[in-house]
DNA sequence: AGGAGCATGTAAGCGGTTACATGATTTA
DNA sequence: TAAATCATGTAACCGCTTACATGCTCCT
């Protein structure tokens, strides 16, 4: 499996960043299906400064911490290369939601319809987060768009089977 | 985020299993959106029995080892209960398949077909397996056949994506 | 004869996350 | 004046997965 340091060797083909920038890109760009935390982020750094795939420049700024800018070296791209080589893993899912609703017998309707309104609301956010992007950057990468309407289209068929959910446990209600 | 845990305790709802048994429930019906191995389940069952929340009977067998046989106590149902109580969490979602497509401008035309083409190949298989498992069980409990249609969906989505972006690429080749 | 199915279990490791610690600047 | 943004970092913990260990039976 790609793990956080492909991803930020990726960012960083495209020009230096800090580790803060490198957070930034990651929700703006590929969160919907790959996150990551600073925690995973500065460590993933070190390690890939110390491996000689990353240099690390300091730099100085007032009022606020030094920035560290880090720079993929020859090295570092070899290294994303080969792990784009690696073999494709299946993606993973764990679904908090799906099990409820697997379970949903052993639940109030009360309690399974707060769940799928919950969810509704959930998927909408994302939706509006997700064409939002795609509509501020209408110069965006071929590849990362690519991306961006796989998203969507997961989530707006998400959506329509959350509302025929709504709709059917409402017409139950008065049954 | 609901664990192993709560997942185990809703299928020893319906009566008692070994953890064998447990990791077939699991393959068979949520593994689209919640795996788990049995490194995972054994230990989750003598934790929950230590804790009360099941008991064990040992069944002899010949010609196979013994069976252990979970059942779910009183304590475990209240258990059960209060965890499904608890607060949605969002999906947990990590796409090698996404990552590399994001990143695609790096290889070859040939390669990103090859991802393509083995996504495809891999929804498709899924896409078979969901489906023939609603076929297969037509009295399947009306909630578990929910989450079978979200996945359905997914599913359908997806291949309408991958299928096009194949298409896509191949009519760029001659150009 | 070989593989799938039945059946259990543990140790080591992974790949992170969460929470904590710090603090100035800018915006609402 | 409160929250968001900029900026870094670590320690503890989690919740597993992977690999290993064992061995009979049934089906092909």
């Amino acid at each position: 499996m790609l793990s956080i340091q492909t991803a930020i060797l990726g960012f960083l083909m495209e020009g230096s960043l800090s580790g803060y920038d490198i957070k930034t890109r990651f929700e703006s760009s590929v969160s919907h299906f790959f996150e990551a935390s600073f925690g995973g982020i500065y460590p993933a750094l070190h390690r890939m400064d110390r491996d000689g795939l990353v240099t690390k420049d300091v730099i100085a700024q007032d009022g606020r911490p030094n920035k560290n800018l880090f720079t993929i070296t020859e090295a570092g791209r070899q290294a994303f290369h080969l792990q784009l080589e690696s073999a494709l893993q299946p993606e993973l899912i764990r679904s908090d939601f799906l099990l409820r609703v697997f379970f949903g017998r052993h639940v109030a309707r009360e309690q399974f319809i707060r769940w799928l309104e919950e969810e509704r609301d959930r998927v909408v956010e994302k939706l509006l987060n997700l064409s939002g992007l795609g509509a501020q950057f209408p110069a965006m990468e071929p590849y990362e768009r690519k991306t961006l309407e796989y998203g969507l289209s997961q989530y707006e068929a998400q959506l329509r089977w959350v509302n025929q959910e709504i709709e059917q446990v409402r017409e139950g209600e008065n049954g």
